[in-house]
RNA sequence: GCGGGAGUAGUUCAGCUGGUUAGAACGCUGCCCUGUCACGGCAGAGGCCGCGGGUUCGAAUCCCGUCUCUCGCGCCA
């Protein structure tokens, strides 16, 4: 190939015998036999074995390299002995014997061994990222991002979406989050943010006329991260069309994400839901599944069993009924035997959540027992419809909350009895948000998601309808429980927009002097459009099977949203702050 | 901001209800070793037990404070 190397080291096989070739890579381990040794040297492709013995004069150097040094080797192919062929690599029928060698450059003693597979804290793992990096783990997640981003710009390419670039430097969207902010030199005083979404560009450019937008959009928000959420920055398949319903949406995007996963799985046991997937309205998987974004490999569902308790014996029930209160159920099959041990344990987890405890019955040998069953009569029991061995967990409370602790019940149980089907992908939209919520520390109305999305039955609805029972065309693709992306069909009617914001407590001036980019625009033909935007961090977690969204970036800061190696966020010198005129304010 | 877990050698960890010189493995240094692939063997160096204070005759160990990392909650419409 070059004067680095004629091959690779995944590349040389039997085929290649008696051929002089040149090898660069890193120093992955050497094994020193004293008059013989064997290095194993590796790059982005693989590893290949390189021995030398002591009658050659340049043993001596090469026993004293340092693991990690990268070295370039000249020498003949050779066939391995049959008793010394490893089968674990692709090379590992040859090896190559070393007539000479150069040091192109010189590793330290590691603060990280490479050549490892154990967990590392990650403190040190971010610091020396690079490191981490060349590690088998990292380096092949990584190289799946890759082949996952370069596959879908393929697909989406395929399907006549144009790949856009929007500014990174830009003023605040509409979305909930904390900007990051720069300040500005020419206009002291003034902020520029970096995006949140392209959101209100794509819009823009669907009123532009381009028709199908796409971008691999990286997206800021200053807040809190999580396990799968970065600090900071992460990437979005963005995306956006004209013309479209919201079915249409669902339909251009459902094979993407399914080909992805399917031709990007781990491996060809792992099953990935066809499209189209199941549409689950937001209330519905409320009452089933205890949140808005359900795993739908866990086979628990929750019911509601307040008509049972409604006049029933047990007090601690049918008095919350009185006040409002409902009851939901979960029937786990094949739990009738656990020993009392198991619901103990079970209820005392529910008390630690701040639950009162987790009530229940259990039916076996046509009796039904726990410390619930001797207050409901049998016509009650009955109704419940448990089959022999099935146990029924109780959850009593408001609705909102008796919802939301019941798809806690049914996780917890899900895992402790390990219910979860893992060779699978179960996709799912979420649709029919509410436009509206209650803010319950002020009571008043406000957007419970995108305000810019289009409420369902448009102006009629808006005018004749309680906001609360307002629908949006506003939905999630949730993936084996993981949200993956929001969407929504806009709103593209500035009429409906100053009515949606009225109703959100906005008046004309405000919302006019807060979106007067985008407002202008639909007031100059705009087209009916929507879209949504899969993260891809996600995406690539999912794939890869890592429970941490930095195991899928190259970089990520840790949790306290600082980079340990390039050392950001860092001070500024008082110069340039003085020309941004900004002063520091010490907050003790 | 709040709650859980963790912080001991370069790295991963052990170290009991307080007790003499703080251990192991990997890595590092030196020596031995011609078929290993996590090579093996012998020897050695390496520690402010996160930091500060307290209790005690005595603290890695108990108490208080503080810092750092991590998981969750709030937050992310």
């Amino acid at each position: 190939m070059n004067t680095y190397r004629t091959h690779f080291c995944s590349d040389l096989t039997l085929k290649n015998l008696s051929e002089k070739v040149t090898l660069s890579g890193w120093v992955d381990t050497i094994r020193d036999h004293g008059n013989l040794l064997f290095v194993d040297i590796r790059d982005n492709y693989g590893i290949t074995q390189c021995v030398i013995d002591a009658t050659n004069n340049l043993f001596k150097k090469i026993a004293k390299i340092n693991n990690e040094s990268v070295i370039k080797i000249k020498g003949e192919v050779t066939k391995r002995n049959e008793t010394t062929v490893n089968t674990s690599l692709s090379t590992g029928e040859i090896e190559v014997k070393i007539e000479s060698f150069e040091i192109l450059s010189n590793s330290n003693t590691l603060p990280l061994p490479v050549n490892s597979d154990i967990e590392y804290g990650e403190e040190i793992r971010l610091k020396y990222r690079f490191l981490d990096l060349r590690r088998n783990k990292l380096h092949k997640n990584i190289l799946l991002r890759n082949k996952i981003i370069s596959d879908i710009r393929k697909k989406m390419i395929d399907r006549d979406f144009v790949e856009f670039q929007t500014p990174i430097l830009t003023s605040s969207s509409p979305e909930g989050a904390r900007d990051y902010l720069v300040p500005s030199r020419l206009h002291q005083g003034k902020f520029y943010a970096l995006p949140q979404a392209p959101q209100q560009f794509k819009q823009l450019l669907m009123i532009a006329g381009f028709d199908k937008y796409f971008q691999i959009a990286p997206c800021f928000r200053d807040e809190d991260s999580r396990a799968d959420r970065s600090p900071g920055e992460f990437y979005q398949l963005d995306f956006e069309m004209s013309f479209v319903t919201q079915e249409d949406v669902f339909e251009a995007i459902e094979p993407v994400l399914f080909e992805i996963f399917n031709e990007n799985k781990k491996n060809n046991k792992i099953i990935v839901s066809p499209y189209p997937f199941k549409r689950i309205p937001y209330n519905e998987a409320m009452e089933i599944y205890g949140t808005d974004k359900p795993d739908l490999r866990n086979p628990l569902n929750i019911k509601d069993y307040t008509t049972v308790f409604k006049g029933s014996n047990f007090k601690i029930f049918s008095d919350q009924i009185k006040k409002g209160s409902v009851v939901k159920g979960i029937i786990v099959k094949n739990t009738g035997d656990q020993p009392r041990s198991f619901f103990d344990k079970l209820n005392n987890w529910a008390r630690e959540q701040g639950a009162a405890g987790l009530g229940y019955i259990s039916f076996t040998d046509n009796a039904f027992k726990g410390p619930i069953a001797k207050n409901l009569d049998e016509n009650q029991l009955l109704s419940l419809n448990l089959e022999v061995n099935d146990s029924i967990f109780f959850i009593c409370g408001k609705l909102k909350e008796a919802q939301l602790f019941s798809g806690k019940v049914r996780e917890k149980i899900c895992n402790d009895l390990n219910l979860l089907n893992k060779a699978s992908f179960e996709f799912c939209w979420i649709v029919d948000f509410p436009m509206y919520e209650i803010d319950e520390k002020t009571n008043k109305i406000q957007f419970s998601h995108n305000p810019f999305s289009m409420p369902q039955g448009e102006m009629e609805a808006l005018e004749n309808k309680n906001p609360l029972d307002i629908k949006a065309y506003q939905y999630d693709i949730v993936c084996n429980g993981v949200e993956l992306s929001s969407g929504a069909i806009r709103n593209h009617k500035p009429e409906i927009m100053y009515k949606a914001f009225d109703i959100a407590g906005y008046t004309k001036e405000e919302l006019e002097e807060k979106f007067s980019g985008m407002l202008n625009a639909l007031k100059f033909g705009a087209p009916p459009h929507g879209g949504s935007a899969p993260g891809i961090d996600r995406i690539v977690m999912l794939l890869a099977d890592e429970p941490n969204i930095r195991e899928v970036i190259a970089f990520p800061m840790n949790q306290q949203a600082m980079d340990l190696m390039m050392d950001a966020p860092a001070r500024i010198d008082k110069d340039r702050l003085e020309e941004l005129g900004i002063k520091l304010i010490d907050k003790n």
